[in-house]
DNA sequence: ATGCCTCCCCGAGGGAGA
C-alpha cells in the first residue's frame, strides 16, 4: 500500500499538476496539505472520478488539509485536540479499511515565523498539542502513522545550507527539541529508517533559483508507530516533481507499507 | 538575503508562506 503526503499549495493551482502526479504514481492514500479551500469549493469530483474517497478539512485562503483513499475511511475526524478556540485547519485524521486497519493522521504544522512572536508561540503550542495526540496513538498500539508538512528542518543535515537558518523557526531548538521529544515517543521517521546522509530535501523555494541550485529543506515527514514500521517496504521522496510543470514548492514523499 | 516568487483574496495591492 502506497501512502503518500503532499502540500500541494493551493489546489486551485494545481488543478493540473496533480491528477497528473495520481495518475502517474497511482498512490492508494494521499495526505494533502495547504489546499487553500473550503470543503465546498474543493474539486472532490475529480478525485471521485479517479477512485478516490475525499474526506476535506477546508479553510478560506489558508491552511487546509485532506485525505483521498482507494480504500474506505471511517472515523474521520476534524482539527487537532487539546484548543477549542483554534480556527485553523490543519489537522484530519482517518482510519482506512482494508484487511487490516490503519490509522492515518494527515497535518500541517504551524510555520512559525517570526521568531520569536506570537506565530512561534502559536506553534510550539500546536507541537505541545501533537504531541499528547502522539502520545495517545502510541499507548493505542495500533499500525498507525502521522504525516504531512510539519515545518521543521530535524537535523542540519536536512538543510542545503543549514547556517541560513539557524534563527528560523523551522530549525531553532526548540522546534527540533519538540519535534524531537515527538520522535522519542517511540516514532520511526520514515525516511531516515532508509536513508541516510544529506542532500535529501522536500521544499525548494520559488525564490533565487532554489531548485536549480538545489538550495532545500527537508521539512515533510512520516512518523510510523512500531506497529506500521514493522510494515515499512520503503520510503521515498518524488523530488523530479519539483521539475514538473507549474509545480508546488513541496514535492511528495510516500511510503510502501505491507498492508 | 532585508523574501529575490507564488499563492490567496478579488479586481488593487497586501498578507502569508518558509
Amino acid at each position: 500500500m502506497k501512502i503518500a503526503t503532499f502540500n500541494i499549495n493551493g489546489i486551485k493551482a494545481r488543478a493540473e499538476a496533480l491528477p497528473r502526479w495520481l495518475d502517474e504514481t497511482q498512490p492508494d492514500i494521499v495526505l494533502l496539505q495547504e489546499i487553500k479551500s473550503v470543503d465546498e469549493n474543493f474539486p472532490r469530483e475529480m478525485f471521485e472520478e479517479r477512485g478516490y474517497n475525499v474526506e476535506t478539512h477546508g479553510q478560506k485562503s489558508f491552511n487546509g488539509v485532506a485525505i483521498l483513499s482507494k480504500l474506505p475511511l471511517e472515523d474521520v475526524s476534524r482539527g487537532l485536540p487539546g484548543d477549542d478556540e483554534d480556527e485553523q485547519a490543519r489537522w484530519i485524521e482517518a482510519t482506512v479499511i482494508g484487511k487490516q486497519a490503519l490509522r492515518i493522521c494527515g497535518l500541517y504544522l504551524p510555520n512559525g515565523n517570526p521568531a520569536p512572536g506570537p506565530k512561534y508561540d502559536y506553534k510550539l503550542a500546536w507541537m505541545e498539542r501533537l504531541y499528547r495526540r502522539a502520545r495517545d496513538l502510541m499507548a493505542s498500539e495500533e499500525v498507525a502513522l502521522m504525516a504531512g508538512d510539519y515545518n521543521i528542518i530535524p537535523q542540519a543535515e536536512d538543510a542545503a545550507r543549514p547556517d541560513a537558518w539557524r534563527e528560523d523557526a523551522l530549525f531553532r531548538p526548540e522546534s527540533r527539541a519538540a519535534f524531537r521529544k515527538i520522535l522519542n515517543l517511540g516514532f520511526t521517521e520514515a525516511f531516515r529508517a532508509r536513508t541516510q546522509g544529506p542532500g535529501h530535501y522536500s521544499f525548494w523555494d520559488y525564490q533565487a533559483g532554489a531548485w536549480n541550485k538545489n538550495d532545500g529543506i527537508r521539512i515533510d515527514h512520516f512518523l510510523l508507530t512500531p506497529q506500521a514500521a514493522d510494515l515499512m517496504r520503503d520510503c521515498q521522496i518524488d523530488s523530479a516533481v519539483r521539475g514538473h510543470e507549474k509545480p508546488s514548492d513541496h514535492v511528495p514523499v510516500w511510503v510502501d507499507l505491507d498492508l
